[in-house]
DNA sequence: TCGTTTTACTAAATCGTCTTACTAAATCGT
DNA sequence: ACGATTTAGTAAGACGATTTAGTAAAACGA
């Protein structure tokens, strides 16, 4: 890393000190410059009830003098007197996963429609992360509490929408995946093709939808007289987010010498990694194992092989996420439902299953 | 999608109420329920100097009352008293390229160890919401900007941290690569496996270092003695940020026929496309044909094959980034240097690559 | 013409914190 | 013992906006 300095910019002559140095002018500029009072101004560039009695002619020169003189108004003051941030916190397990970043853009997009700006705090899976930020959040005034696959425990001074987040929490709005339909869509896939030794690769303890994935798919297994033994679950250890964990998960289940024709992945990142497992055992997916992922990430449609996956409709959830904490805030803490939103998943069929070899 | 509603919560005679609805209290409430002036308390707690002349026991009795009473200082009247709200703007073009969430991981790192919070806004390349961005930002009290891959032309009344923005406004801070060594280290690295016939992937005409990329390519290769015709360049094209453009561009480069041994990817999202492209046409990466992506974002260690690569390091230009703009926002405006920060690039051999076949 | 309403504004309080400029009492130095 | 300093605080203003509760003048109604 090198540094290379190249010239000291604002040289004092040129017209930066104009552009720049101009103090940000206030309410009080602007109705000093018109000898009118703020108030007056306040009410007339806020469109309040009480212009109406403000002709237009004074209107028009208040207009007219806060676009001259380039007034903007002070967020931080009008936030403490109207005791509105217009701000809201989101929890995530990690940034760059792919999965919150999917979802992130869901919720940026609803909220900036709203006028609204999130600040992000990732907490990589570490419970007293996930309460400290939590505190900093509320410390630093946001509205509500956007959790992304981030489990939360405590009632707290603000609303909470959680996504795919697993928590029985009153006044709590969950957002989450139909899991049975996710899991009779998966099981029926791969039973379709003749699969009957399957596999599963469960996720790591601190993923909110561990438990669910797993259950739902046993369940759904056993409707289709599949039993998936223990010695054919290998689960991912390790907060690693790359497909490292579900390589080694699946070396792990490789090394049982257990027989098996698919495998059903946490998610698109492990089956990735599982995929690598058995090409280097010598095993070709889709010809040896049929594989399906789970989320759908951007990845998963030019893996090699593409990956047949369960899409979960990650930016609507983050939407929908939004849309709902911004509701919560308009209401007062005593009238919040616990609610619980359920979002649809899909089969992409691609090339990762196929038909059970034998 | 479907809403089941569960329960109200915070039925009136649970503990709800008195962990929920006691209001925020304030210096004021602190001071009253001391009897002392709000005056000594903020300065008791904020431990400023006048604070000497408080007696111990005064002091405890003030730090255990506002733990009593669950004091938080309020966030906002303290940024507009002293004029600082400690939160930052960060402009990227797309949440969830990989690229972008990649550099966010470090500036969250770094801002947070500082005490920052950052707003995201995405402009999705278009030009007119950067501008509108900034505006929004500057108008929510940011104290800085970090541009991610964004062009900034104006200068803004805060400070502005580019990292890898192309741009040459005075007094903006770049943080960028060392793009001759990145040319350097691709091809040296397939010229040295034999490849003459190479063609270049560009990237778009959006994106920040297409220019400076495909230019140091050009003349680090003359160096070696080889020519890149404009027949074996190659663009991406439109705002997807899949690998769908790669794929496109590569279908074009190949319907041209004209012949080439390696290929020189603008970044990894358009190598992975790139592959498919080959595939499709019955071309083996790297048996027939040898290609070189760029950035090392998380998926290019998992593909298949693995992808070689020019490493940025990525995270570590977002922590750079936030390091700088903190120092800038210290300074008084006039004296920001115009600086420019290089980080290096790392050749990570993987199976993308291999001897030229003939 | 006199009382009421409307018009066109404004003064002052407030949001919650921090800081500057005090004061009153206690202690110190000589 | 008397002025100077230290101790232990407090009152008031500012940050920049919004809102409540006005007021003075003009217009209106009978």
């Amino acid at each position: 890393m090198s540094v290379k300095k190249e010239k000291k910019s604002g040289n004092s002559n040129d017209n930066s000190m104009e552009s720049l140095q101009q103090k940000n002018i206030s309410l009080k500029d602007v109705a000093a410059y018109l000898k009118l009072s703020p108030t007056t101004v306040s009410i007339v560039l806020n469109n309040s009830p009480l212009a109406d009695s403000i002709p237009q002619e004074t209107k028009d020169r208040i207009f007219e003098a806060a676009r001259n003189l380039n007034y903007r108004p002070n967020y931080i003051a009008r936030s403490l007197r109207n005791q509105r941030t217009h701000t809201i916190g989101v929890l995530i397990p990690e940034m760059s996963d792919g999965y919150s970043a999917a979802v992130l853009s869901g919720v940026e997009e609803r909220l900036l429609q709203e006028g609204y700006f999130y600040f992000v705090a990732s907490h990589h899976h570490h419970t007293d992360l996930i309460e400290k930020n939590t505190q900093f959040l509320v410390g630093r005034c946001v509205e509500g509490i956007l959790a992304i696959d981030t489990p939360t425990n405590q009632q707290s001074l603000v609303p909470i929408v959680s996504i795919s987040g697993h928590n029985r929490v009153k006044g709590i709005t969950n957002i989450v995946l139909n899991h049975e339909k996710a899991a009779q869509l998966a099981i029926e896939h791969l039973h379709d093709l003749g699969h009957r030794k399957i596999a599963v690769i469960k996720g790591q303890e601190f993923s909110s939808d561990t438990e669910v994935r797993l259950s739902t798919i046993l369940a759904t297994a056993q409707k289709f007289d599949i039993f998936i033994a223990d010695n054919l679950i290998t689960q991912l250890i390790g907060d690693d987010p790359s497909p490292e964990t579900g390589y080694r998960a699946t070396k792990e289940l490789l090394s049982r010498g257990v027989k098996f024709t698919a495998i059903l992945a946490f998610n698109d990142i492990s089956a990735i990694g599982a995929i690598r497992a058995f090409r280097e055992n010598g095993l070709d997916v889709p010809k040896d194992i049929s594989i399906i992922g789970f989320d759908d990430i951007t990845a998963a449609e030019f893996h090699y092989p593409a990956l047949t996956t369960i899409r979960q409709p990650l930016k609507q959830m983050g939407n929908l996420g939004a849309e709902h904490l911004l509701q919560n805030i308009q209401k007062n803490s005593a009238e919040i439902p616990s609610l619980e939103i359920t979002v649809e998943p899909d089969l992409i069929i691609r090339q990762s299953t196929a038909d059970a070899s034998k």
